[in-house]
DNA sequence: GCCAACGTTGGC
DNA sequence: GCCAACGTTGGC
């Protein structure tokens, strides 16, 4: 089992949108930046856990738990031409992009900001909070994860 | 393979 | 809107 980190701003897709999606699954498409597309297609197993994290949005931080719900497979808007994530680039016989179907797991009570995140002593050397990453997947530590829930007064 | 220019992310 | 950080592109 694997834990995650995944961005996502809410104004574009947020976790309330998540949990309104049909069977509460949605692909994670869009990912144009090789280490996270690495991280999908070679390190995620279905049911590994995924701290939802909302960018770009005061206050940023985390806000629900979600999980992964499929194997890798070729990300379908890098095919689309109408699609904003369109990339001529990706030849279909060889997909340069791929995705995982990411579903709701579980609330948290509370979201726990950005800010308060800094201030866990359990955080202090967590990934995604070190300077400069902007990364929008990356690996999380299982401590790390339940430190999280554990603050978000999560029921799982 | 180097690196300058440019684009994007994301907190503030 | 600003800007630091960092990824990508493309000329050479």
């Amino acid at each position: 089992m694997n834990y995650w980190l995944m961005k996502s701003e809410p104004d574009v897709f947020s976790f309330e949108d998540l949990k309104a999606c049909i069977k509460q699954t949605e692909p994670w498409d869009g990912i144009r930046n090789y280490q996270a597309r690495n991280f999908m297609r070679d390190d995620m197993r279905i049911g590994d856990l995924i701290l939802f994290y909302h960018s770009n949005t005061n206050p940023p931080g985390v806000a629900g738990i979600a999980q992964v719900a499929s194997k890798p497979y070729p990300d379908p808007t890098a095919f689309d031409k109408k699609s904003k994530y369109f990339d001529p680039k990706s030849d279909p016989k060889n997909p340069r992009w791929i995705l995982v179907d990411v579903s709701f797991k579980a609330d948290i009570v509370r979201q726990v900001s950005l800010e308060e995140m800094k201030s866990m002593p359990e955080l202090v050397n967590m990934r995604a909070l070190q300077r400069g990453n902007r990364l929008s997947i990356m690996p999380t530590t299982r401590s790390e994860f339940q430190a999280i829930k554990k603050a978000g007064q999560s029921s799982l």
